[in-house]
RNA sequence: GCCGGGGUGUGGUAGAGGUAUCCCUUGGGACUGUGGAUCCCAAGACCUGGGUUCGAAUCCCAGCUCCGGCCCCA
Protein backbone atom coordinates (compact mmCIF):
# COMPACT_ATOMS: atom_id res chain seq x y z
CA UNK A 1 0.00 0.00 0.00
CA UNK A 2 1.38 3.54 -1.29
CA UNK A 3 1.29 5.93 1.30
CA UNK A 4 -0.01 9.24 -0.30
CA UNK A 5 0.74 12.71 0.45
CA UNK A 6 -2.34 14.31 1.87
CA UNK A 7 -5.00 16.29 0.48
CA UNK A 8 -3.85 20.46 -0.56
CA UNK A 9 -0.50 19.80 0.78
CA UNK A 10 2.57 19.49 -1.74
CA UNK A 11 5.68 18.07 -1.84
CA UNK A 12 8.37 20.57 -3.60
CA UNK A 13 11.05 19.45 -5.67
CA UNK A 14 14.69 20.88 -5.78
CA UNK A 15 13.86 23.12 -8.36
CA UNK A 16 10.56 24.60 -7.09
CA UNK A 17 12.36 24.75 -3.52
CA UNK A 18 15.13 26.65 -5.23
CA UNK A 19 12.95 29.50 -6.25
CA UNK A 20 11.21 29.23 -3.19
CA UNK A 21 14.87 30.47 -1.14
CA UNK A 22 15.85 32.82 -3.62
CA UNK A 23 11.97 34.79 -2.64
CA UNK A 24 12.50 33.98 0.68
CA UNK A 25 15.46 35.42 0.96
CA UNK A 26 15.01 39.03 -1.44
CA UNK A 27 11.77 39.47 1.25
CA UNK A 28 14.18 38.63 4.58
CA UNK A 29 16.70 41.19 3.19
CA UNK A 30 13.80 43.48 2.23
CA UNK A 31 12.65 43.78 5.84
CA UNK A 32 15.73 43.97 7.39
CA UNK A 33 16.94 46.95 5.11
CA UNK A 34 13.55 48.47 6.38
CA UNK A 35 14.38 47.80 10.04
CA UNK A 36 12.25 44.67 10.84
CA UNK A 37 13.44 42.01 12.98
CA UNK A 38 12.18 38.18 12.57
CA UNK A 39 10.37 36.65 14.96
CA UNK A 40 8.95 33.27 14.74
CA UNK A 41 5.98 31.36 16.96
CA UNK A 42 4.38 28.05 17.59
CA UNK A 43 2.49 26.37 14.44
CA UNK A 44 -0.07 25.56 17.09
CA UNK A 45 -1.41 27.19 20.28
CA UNK A 46 -4.73 27.54 21.37
CA UNK A 47 -7.59 27.25 19.47
CA UNK A 48 -8.87 29.53 21.75
CA UNK A 49 -6.48 32.36 20.45
CA UNK A 50 -8.58 31.99 16.79
CA UNK A 51 -11.83 32.24 17.65
CA UNK A 52 -11.11 35.07 19.88
CA UNK A 53 -9.83 37.01 17.02
CA UNK A 54 -12.09 35.69 14.07
CA UNK A 55 -15.31 33.95 15.63
CA UNK A 56 -16.40 30.53 16.81
CA UNK A 57 -17.16 29.68 12.84
CA UNK A 58 -13.60 29.36 12.13
CA UNK A 59 -13.16 26.32 13.79
CA UNK A 60 -14.71 24.39 10.83
CA UNK A 61 -12.04 25.56 8.84
CA UNK A 62 -8.97 24.92 11.26
CA UNK A 63 -6.72 21.58 11.96
CA UNK A 64 -7.87 21.92 15.72
CA UNK A 65 -6.84 18.52 18.21
CA UNK A 66 -7.08 18.13 21.76
CA UNK A 67 -3.87 17.46 23.74
CA UNK A 68 -3.72 14.74 26.82
CA UNK A 69 -5.03 17.24 29.47
CA UNK A 70 -8.05 18.28 27.37
CA UNK A 71 -6.32 21.56 25.86
CA UNK A 72 -8.12 22.89 22.51
CA UNK A 73 -5.30 22.93 20.39
CA UNK A 74 -5.18 24.23 16.29
CA UNK A 75 -2.47 24.15 14.39
CA UNK A 76 -2.25 28.05 13.09
CA UNK A 77 -4.62 29.09 10.29
CA UNK A 78 -2.73 32.59 10.25
CA UNK A 79 0.27 34.37 11.48
CA UNK A 80 -1.47 38.07 12.87
CA UNK A 81 -3.03 36.53 16.03
CA UNK A 82 0.09 34.81 17.23
CA UNK A 83 2.20 37.63 16.51
CA UNK A 84 -0.14 40.24 18.92
CA UNK A 85 0.03 37.38 21.01
CA UNK A 86 3.40 37.08 21.42
CA UNK A 87 3.68 40.95 21.88
CA UNK A 88 0.95 40.47 24.27
CA UNK A 89 3.21 37.84 26.05
CA UNK A 90 6.69 38.51 25.44
CA UNK A 91 6.89 42.29 24.07
CA UNK A 92 4.76 44.63 25.96
CA UNK A 93 7.69 46.31 27.61
CA UNK A 94 9.97 47.02 24.28
CA UNK A 95 10.12 50.66 23.13
CA UNK A 96 7.44 50.86 20.60
CA UNK A 97 7.06 51.27 17.96
CA UNK A 98 8.17 47.46 17.68
CA UNK A 99 8.27 46.34 13.81
CA UNK A 100 8.69 42.83 13.40
CA UNK A 101 8.79 40.37 10.48
CA UNK A 102 7.68 36.70 9.79
CA UNK A 103 7.21 33.36 7.69
CA UNK A 104 5.69 30.35 8.79
CA UNK A 105 3.76 28.00 7.39
CA UNK A 106 -0.24 28.17 7.91
CA UNK A 107 -3.47 25.25 7.92
CA UNK A 108 -6.47 25.64 6.84
CA UNK A 109 -8.98 22.89 6.78
CA UNK A 110 -10.56 24.13 3.19
CA UNK A 111 -10.85 23.06 -0.38
CA UNK A 112 -7.98 23.40 -2.27
CA UNK A 113 -8.16 25.23 -5.65
CA UNK A 114 -5.27 27.19 -7.52
CA UNK A 115 -2.97 28.98 -5.73
CA UNK A 116 -5.11 27.91 -2.33
CA UNK A 117 -3.60 25.00 -0.18
CA UNK A 118 -4.32 23.24 3.17
CA UNK A 119 -0.73 24.13 4.17
CA UNK A 120 0.05 27.26 2.83
CA UNK A 121 3.58 30.03 3.83
CA UNK A 122 2.79 33.35 5.04
CA UNK A 123 5.13 36.38 4.91
CA UNK A 124 4.40 39.46 6.87
CA UNK A 125 5.51 42.43 8.79
CA UNK A 126 3.65 44.62 11.41
CA UNK A 127 4.14 47.90 13.34
CA UNK A 128 2.87 47.26 16.52
CA UNK A 129 2.05 50.60 18.95
CA UNK A 130 1.33 53.23 16.23
CA UNK A 131 -1.22 53.45 13.77
CA UNK A 132 -0.28 56.88 12.77
CA UNK A 133 -0.66 57.63 9.54
CA UNK A 134 3.45 57.34 9.00
CA UNK A 135 3.34 54.18 10.09
CA UNK A 136 0.95 53.28 7.59
CA UNK A 137 2.27 54.80 5.10
CA UNK A 138 5.47 52.57 5.85
CA UNK A 139 3.81 49.08 6.04
CA UNK A 140 2.17 49.75 2.45
CA UNK A 141 5.07 51.24 0.97
CA UNK A 142 7.11 48.42 2.42
CA UNK A 143 4.42 45.88 0.19
CA UNK A 144 4.61 48.02 -2.34
CA UNK A 145 8.70 47.08 -2.69
CA UNK A 146 8.37 43.99 -1.95
CA UNK A 147 6.01 43.95 -5.29
CA UNK A 148 8.18 46.15 -7.05
CA UNK A 149 11.67 44.40 -6.22
CA UNK A 150 10.23 40.66 -7.15
CA UNK A 151 9.05 42.29 -10.76
CA UNK A 152 5.49 41.39 -9.98
CA UNK A 153 3.10 42.77 -11.87
CA UNK A 154 0.54 44.34 -9.41
CA UNK A 155 -2.17 46.75 -8.51
CA UNK A 156 -3.10 48.02 -5.12
CA UNK A 157 -6.14 48.65 -3.41
CA UNK A 158 -6.64 51.31 -0.79
CA UNK A 159 -9.54 51.99 1.57
CA UNK A 160 -10.45 52.90 4.78
CA UNK A 161 -12.66 50.98 7.54
CA UNK A 162 -12.64 54.21 9.73
CA UNK A 163 -14.24 56.58 7.26
CA UNK A 164 -16.72 54.12 6.05
CA UNK A 165 -17.44 53.20 9.84
CA UNK A 166 -17.34 56.71 10.96
CA UNK A 167 -20.08 57.56 7.93
CA UNK A 168 -22.48 54.76 8.87
CA UNK A 169 -22.30 55.73 12.75
CA UNK A 170 -23.49 59.37 11.82
CA UNK A 171 -26.17 57.35 9.43
CA UNK A 172 -27.45 55.79 12.41
CA UNK A 173 -26.28 52.41 12.23
CA UNK A 174 -25.48 51.03 15.38
CA UNK A 175 -23.07 49.23 16.98
CA UNK A 176 -24.48 45.99 17.00
CA UNK A 177 -25.26 46.26 13.39
CA UNK A 178 -21.58 47.42 12.09
CA UNK A 179 -19.93 43.90 11.72
CA UNK A 180 -22.74 42.68 9.24
CA UNK A 181 -23.60 45.88 7.33
CA UNK A 182 -19.58 46.06 7.11
CA UNK A 183 -19.44 42.47 5.96
CA UNK A 184 -21.85 43.17 3.29
CA UNK A 185 -19.54 46.36 1.96
CA UNK A 186 -16.42 43.57 1.87
CA UNK A 187 -18.63 41.29 -0.55
CA UNK A 188 -19.89 43.96 -3.08
CA UNK A 189 -23.35 42.83 -2.36
CA UNK A 190 -25.13 45.85 -3.00
CA UNK A 191 -28.56 44.58 -3.23
CA UNK A 192 -28.54 43.06 0.28
CA UNK A 193 -27.14 45.80 1.94
CA UNK A 194 -29.69 48.64 0.77
CA UNK A 195 -32.12 46.09 1.70
CA UNK A 196 -30.84 46.19 5.19
CA UNK A 197 -30.28 49.81 5.70
CA UNK A 198 -33.64 50.44 4.29
CA UNK A 199 -35.41 47.96 6.85
CA UNK A 200 -33.21 49.84 9.46
CA UNK A 201 -34.84 53.10 8.08
CA UNK A 202 -31.40 54.45 6.90
CA UNK A 203 -30.78 56.56 3.96
CA UNK A 204 -28.21 55.12 2.06
CA UNK A 205 -27.76 57.01 -1.35
CA UNK A 206 -24.92 58.38 -0.27
CA UNK A 207 -23.20 55.71 0.76
CA UNK A 208 -23.88 53.42 -1.38
CA UNK A 209 -22.32 56.01 -3.81
CA UNK A 210 -19.17 56.50 -2.56
CA UNK A 211 -18.15 52.55 -1.94
CA UNK A 212 -18.27 52.41 -5.69
CA UNK A 213 -16.04 55.72 -6.60
CA UNK A 214 -12.33 55.21 -6.99
CA UNK A 215 -9.47 58.16 -6.49
CA UNK A 216 -10.02 61.89 -5.37
CA UNK A 217 -13.81 61.51 -6.12
CA UNK A 218 -14.89 59.39 -3.14
CA UNK A 219 -12.58 61.57 -0.92
CA UNK A 220 -14.81 64.43 -2.14
CA UNK A 221 -18.06 62.63 -1.96
CA UNK A 222 -16.71 61.86 1.73
CA UNK A 223 -16.26 65.35 2.80
CA UNK A 224 -19.63 66.66 1.46
CA UNK A 225 -21.41 63.29 3.99
CA UNK A 226 -19.00 63.78 6.97
CA UNK A 227 -17.63 67.52 7.21
CA UNK A 228 -15.67 67.51 10.07
CA UNK A 229 -14.11 63.87 9.90
CA UNK A 230 -11.06 62.46 11.36
CA UNK A 231 -10.74 59.68 9.60
CA UNK A 232 -10.85 62.28 6.41
CA UNK A 233 -7.77 63.92 7.77
CA UNK A 234 -6.30 60.50 8.84
CA UNK A 235 -6.53 59.39 5.42
CA UNK A 236 -5.63 61.94 3.78
CA UNK A 237 -1.95 62.45 5.38
CA UNK A 238 -1.86 58.93 4.70
CA UNK A 239 -2.29 59.88 0.99
CA UNK A 240 0.06 62.75 1.06
CA UNK A 241 2.85 60.04 2.88
CA UNK A 242 1.96 57.32 -0.17
CA UNK A 243 2.82 60.17 -2.42
CA UNK A 244 5.84 61.23 -0.82
CA UNK A 245 6.89 57.34 -0.89
CA UNK A 246 6.23 57.31 -4.93
CA UNK A 247 3.78 54.49 -4.13
CA UNK A 248 0.77 53.89 -6.69
CA UNK A 249 -2.19 52.94 -5.27
CA UNK A 250 -5.85 52.44 -6.44
CA UNK A 251 -8.84 54.21 -3.51
CA UNK A 252 -11.52 52.13 -3.11
CA UNK A 253 -13.54 52.97 -0.08
CA UNK A 254 -15.46 49.52 -1.08
CA UNK A 255 -12.79 47.96 0.85
CA UNK A 256 -13.74 46.51 4.51
CA UNK A 257 -13.63 44.09 6.93
CA UNK A 258 -15.74 42.34 8.34
CA UNK A 259 -13.94 41.69 12.05
CA UNK A 260 -14.87 44.84 14.66
CA UNK A 261 -10.82 45.14 15.23
CA UNK A 262 -9.93 46.74 12.42
CA UNK A 263 -9.70 50.72 12.65
CA UNK A 264 -7.99 52.29 9.83
CA UNK A 265 -6.72 51.92 6.63
CA UNK A 266 -7.11 48.46 4.89
CA UNK A 267 -5.60 47.47 1.61
CA UNK A 268 -5.20 44.98 -0.54
CA UNK A 269 -2.93 43.61 -3.96
CA UNK A 270 -3.53 41.96 -6.57
CA UNK A 271 -1.81 40.38 -9.47
CA UNK A 272 -2.63 41.74 -12.74
CA UNK A 273 -1.65 38.40 -14.85
CA UNK A 274 -3.90 35.58 -14.82
CA UNK A 275 -1.49 32.74 -13.56
CA UNK A 276 -3.75 32.64 -10.21
CA UNK A 277 -7.40 32.52 -11.73
CA UNK A 278 -9.87 33.61 -9.45
CA UNK A 279 -7.08 33.62 -6.72
CA UNK A 280 -5.89 36.57 -7.22
CA UNK A 281 -5.07 38.35 -4.14
CA UNK A 282 -1.18 38.16 -3.17
CA UNK A 283 -1.47 40.47 0.01
CA UNK A 284 -3.67 41.86 2.75
CA UNK A 285 -3.12 44.09 5.32
CA UNK A 286 -4.29 46.85 7.79
CA UNK A 287 -4.72 48.60 10.75
CA UNK A 288 -6.21 47.36 13.84
CA UNK A 289 -6.46 47.25 17.64
CA UNK A 290 -5.90 43.25 18.78
CA UNK A 291 -3.40 43.18 21.67
CA UNK A 292 -6.87 43.87 24.23
CA UNK A 293 -8.32 40.77 23.05
CA UNK A 294 -5.38 38.60 23.85
CA UNK A 295 -5.22 40.16 27.88
CA UNK A 296 -2.42 43.00 26.97
CA UNK A 297 -3.01 47.29 26.53
CA UNK A 298 -4.98 48.68 23.71
CA UNK A 299 -1.72 49.22 21.45
CA UNK A 300 -2.89 49.40 17.68
CA UNK A 301 -0.67 47.98 15.30
CA UNK A 302 -0.77 47.74 11.56
CA UNK A 303 0.76 45.36 9.00
CA UNK A 304 0.29 42.90 6.13
CA UNK A 305 0.54 39.29 5.34
CA UNK A 306 1.69 37.93 1.47
CA UNK A 307 0.18 34.80 0.14
CA UNK A 308 4.14 33.25 -0.19
CA UNK A 309 2.29 30.69 -2.61
CA UNK A 310 1.12 32.93 -4.69
CA UNK A 311 3.94 34.69 -4.85
CA UNK A 312 6.17 31.91 -5.64
CA UNK A 313 3.68 31.14 -8.67
CA UNK A 314 3.80 34.33 -10.20
CA UNK A 315 7.57 35.20 -9.59
CA UNK A 316 9.24 35.14 -12.65
CA UNK A 317 12.93 33.42 -11.83
CA UNK A 318 15.68 32.89 -14.67
CA UNK A 319 16.89 29.35 -14.94
CA UNK A 320 19.29 29.26 -12.66
CA UNK A 321 21.23 26.11 -11.73
CA UNK A 322 24.13 26.70 -9.34
CA UNK A 323 27.71 26.05 -10.38
CA UNK A 324 28.69 22.07 -9.58
CA UNK A 325 31.56 20.69 -10.01
CA UNK A 326 32.36 16.77 -10.01
CA UNK A 327 35.45 15.32 -9.06
CA UNK A 328 36.22 12.07 -11.34
CA UNK A 329 38.73 9.91 -9.81
CA UNK A 330 39.93 7.40 -12.39
CA UNK A 331 40.10 4.15 -11.11
CA UNK A 332 38.59 3.16 -8.01
CA UNK A 333 42.17 2.40 -6.56
CA UNK A 334 43.38 3.43 -2.72
CA UNK A 335 45.66 5.93 -3.65
CA UNK A 336 43.71 7.77 -6.31
CA UNK A 337 40.48 7.49 -3.79
CA UNK A 338 42.46 9.06 -1.34
CA UNK A 339 43.53 11.95 -3.39
CA UNK A 340 39.86 12.39 -4.95
CA UNK A 341 38.80 12.97 -1.20
CA UNK A 342 41.28 14.76 -0.21
CA UNK A 343 40.61 17.22 -3.13
CA UNK A 344 37.15 16.78 -2.92
CA UNK A 345 37.32 18.27 0.66
CA UNK A 346 38.96 21.18 0.03
CA UNK A 347 36.74 22.02 -3.27
CA UNK A 348 34.02 21.81 -0.91
CA UNK A 349 35.52 24.40 1.46
CA UNK A 350 34.27 26.47 -1.58
CA UNK A 351 32.04 25.08 -4.50
CA UNK A 352 28.74 22.73 -4.64
CA UNK A 353 30.97 19.76 -5.07
CA UNK A 354 29.83 16.21 -6.42
CA UNK A 355 31.77 13.12 -5.57
CA UNK A 356 31.01 9.46 -6.87
CA UNK A 357 29.26 6.94 -4.57
CA UNK A 358 28.76 4.51 -6.71
CA UNK A 359 31.98 2.55 -7.37
CA UNK A 360 31.64 4.13 -11.03
CA UNK A 361 33.64 3.67 -14.02
CA UNK A 362 35.05 6.89 -15.46
CA UNK A 363 32.76 7.46 -18.60
CA UNK A 364 30.17 6.37 -16.37
CA UNK A 365 30.60 9.25 -13.84
CA UNK A 366 31.67 11.73 -16.88
CA UNK A 367 27.95 10.62 -18.11
CA UNK A 368 26.71 11.37 -14.86
CA UNK A 369 28.10 14.53 -14.59
CA UNK A 370 26.41 15.65 -17.92
CA UNK A 371 23.00 13.97 -16.68
CA UNK A 372 23.12 16.24 -13.53
CA UNK A 373 24.14 19.14 -15.12
CA UNK A 374 27.72 20.06 -13.73
CA UNK A 375 29.57 22.46 -14.91
CA UNK A 376 32.89 21.49 -14.16
CA UNK A 377 34.86 17.71 -13.59
CA UNK A 378 38.11 17.69 -11.33
CA UNK A 379 39.83 14.60 -12.96
CA UNK A 380 41.96 12.60 -10.41
CA UNK A 381 44.30 9.76 -12.35
CA UNK A 382 47.40 8.69 -11.80
CA UNK A 383 48.91 10.57 -14.37
CA UNK A 384 47.56 13.76 -12.64
CA UNK A 385 49.24 12.60 -9.21
CA UNK A 386 52.55 12.24 -10.74
CA UNK A 387 52.77 15.57 -11.50
CA UNK A 388 51.01 16.72 -8.66
CA UNK A 389 48.21 18.41 -10.57
CA UNK A 390 44.34 17.63 -11.48
CA UNK A 391 42.82 18.16 -14.81
CA UNK A 392 40.14 20.63 -14.90
CA UNK A 393 37.67 20.36 -18.19
CA UNK A 394 34.78 22.48 -18.70
CA UNK A 395 32.08 20.22 -19.34
CA UNK A 396 30.51 22.72 -21.85
CA UNK A 397 32.52 23.49 -24.00
CA UNK A 398 35.11 19.96 -23.76
CA UNK A 399 38.38 22.41 -23.25
CA UNK A 400 40.30 20.84 -20.35
CA UNK A 401 44.05 21.42 -19.01
CA UNK A 402 46.29 19.87 -16.64
CA UNK A 403 46.66 22.49 -13.35
CA UNK A 404 47.73 23.29 -9.65
CA UNK A 405 44.83 22.70 -7.25
CA UNK A 406 45.64 26.16 -6.24
CA UNK A 407 44.75 27.43 -9.79
CA UNK A 408 42.00 25.20 -9.77
CA UNK A 409 40.43 26.80 -7.22
CA UNK A 410 41.08 30.20 -8.45
CA UNK A 411 39.54 29.37 -11.92
CA UNK A 412 36.73 28.11 -10.41
CA UNK A 413 36.30 31.00 -7.88
CA UNK A 414 36.04 33.23 -10.76
CA UNK A 415 33.79 30.91 -12.53
CA UNK A 416 31.16 30.96 -9.54
CA UNK A 417 31.93 34.85 -8.98
CA UNK A 418 31.20 35.88 -12.38
CA UNK A 419 28.10 33.69 -12.12
CA UNK A 420 26.83 35.13 -8.87
CA UNK A 421 27.70 38.85 -10.74
CA UNK A 422 25.18 37.81 -14.22
CA UNK A 423 22.06 36.21 -12.10
CA UNK A 424 22.70 37.61 -8.22
CA UNK A 425 23.03 33.66 -6.56
CA UNK A 426 24.81 30.71 -6.48
CA UNK A 427 22.00 28.90 -5.17
C1' G B 1 -20.56 22.17 1.76
C1' C B 2 -21.56 22.54 -3.70
C1' C B 3 -20.63 22.33 -9.41
C1' G B 4 -17.67 20.78 -13.88
C1' G B 5 -13.46 17.97 -15.98
C1' G B 6 -9.58 14.30 -15.07
C1' G B 7 -6.57 9.88 -12.63
C1' U B 8 -2.32 4.04 -17.14
C1' G B 9 5.51 2.97 -14.70
C1' U B 10 9.18 9.06 -12.27
C1' G B 11 7.09 11.97 -16.13
C1' G B 12 4.59 12.01 -21.13
C1' U B 13 1.44 8.59 -23.89
C1' A B 14 -1.43 4.24 -26.98
C1' G B 15 -5.27 1.35 -25.77
C1' A B 16 -13.28 2.15 -26.29
C1' G B 17 -14.65 -5.87 -23.15
C1' G B 18 -9.78 -10.55 -24.19
C1' U B 19 -4.35 -8.60 -18.23
C1' A B 20 -0.94 -3.12 -21.86
C1' U B 21 2.10 0.33 -26.75
C1' C B 22 5.86 3.77 -27.48
C1' C B 23 9.09 7.63 -25.56
C1' C B 24 11.51 8.75 -21.26
C1' U B 25 13.51 7.21 -16.47
C1' U B 26 16.27 3.96 -13.19
C1' G B 27 19.76 -0.24 -12.05
C1' G B 28 23.24 -3.82 -14.16
C1' G B 29 26.45 -5.35 -18.23
C1' A B 30 29.46 -4.75 -22.82
C1' C B 31 33.64 -0.74 -23.16
C1' U B 32 37.80 0.56 -19.10
C1' G B 33 41.84 7.57 -19.11
C1' U B 34 37.18 11.27 -21.43
C1' G B 35 30.64 12.21 -21.20
C1' G B 36 24.28 13.39 -23.98
C1' A B 37 25.93 7.33 -28.61
C1' U B 38 25.07 2.04 -29.49
C1' C B 39 23.87 -2.89 -28.04
C1' C B 40 22.24 -6.51 -24.30
C1' C B 41 19.77 -7.67 -19.58
C1' A B 42 16.65 -6.10 -15.71
C1' A B 43 13.07 -2.96 -12.85
C1' G B 44 8.73 -0.18 -12.99
C1' A B 45 1.76 1.42 -14.19
C1' C B 46 -4.08 0.66 -15.28
C1' C B 47 -6.20 5.64 -8.01
C1' U B 48 -9.14 2.46 -4.26
C1' G B 49 -13.34 -0.63 -3.23
C1' G B 50 -17.70 -2.82 -4.90
C1' G B 51 -20.89 -4.35 -9.19
C1' U B 52 -22.00 -6.27 -14.35
C1' U B 53 -19.40 -10.17 -17.37
C1' C B 54 -16.68 -16.43 -18.97
C1' G B 55 -13.40 -12.18 -18.98
C1' A B 56 -12.87 -5.05 -17.00
C1' A B 57 -7.66 -0.23 -17.87
C1' U B 58 -12.16 -0.12 -20.87
C1' C B 59 -19.09 -0.41 -18.78
C1' C B 60 -21.93 0.95 -13.88
C1' C B 61 -21.82 2.72 -8.59
C1' A B 62 -19.28 4.71 -4.39
C1' G B 63 -15.00 6.72 -2.33
C1' C B 64 -10.14 9.01 -2.58
C1' U B 65 -7.46 12.49 -5.13
C1' C B 66 -5.83 16.18 -8.90
C1' C B 67 -7.22 20.49 -11.95
C1' G B 68 -10.65 24.57 -12.43
C1' G B 69 -14.85 27.27 -10.37
C1' C B 70 -18.74 28.61 -6.36
C1' C B 71 -19.06 29.56 -1.04
C1' C B 72 -15.52 31.34 2.33
C1' C B 73 -11.26 34.08 2.90
C1' A B 74 -9.17 35.46 9.61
Amino acid sequence: MRIERVKGTRDFLPVEMRKRRVIEAKLREIAERWSYAEISTPTFELAELFTIRSGEAILDEMYGFRDRSGRHLALRPELTAPVIRLYVNELKMAPKPIKVYYFGNCFRYEEPQRARYREFWQFGAEIIGSDRPEAEAEIIALAYTIIEELGIDAELHLGHVGLIREILRDAGVSDAMMGRVMRLIDKGARDELMELMQSMGIECDALMHIIDLRGGAAIEEARHITAHSESLEHLEQLQQLLDYYGVGYDLNLGIARGLDYYTGMVFEIYESGDRLGAQRQICGGGTYRLAALFGGDDAPSTGFAFGFDRLAEVYHMEENEPVRVVVVPVKNEPEVLQAAIRITSRLRAHFNTYLDVMHRSLSEQLAYANAIHASYAVIVGKRELAEGKVTLRDLETGEQHKITMDECIAQLKDVVVNAVVKRGTNI
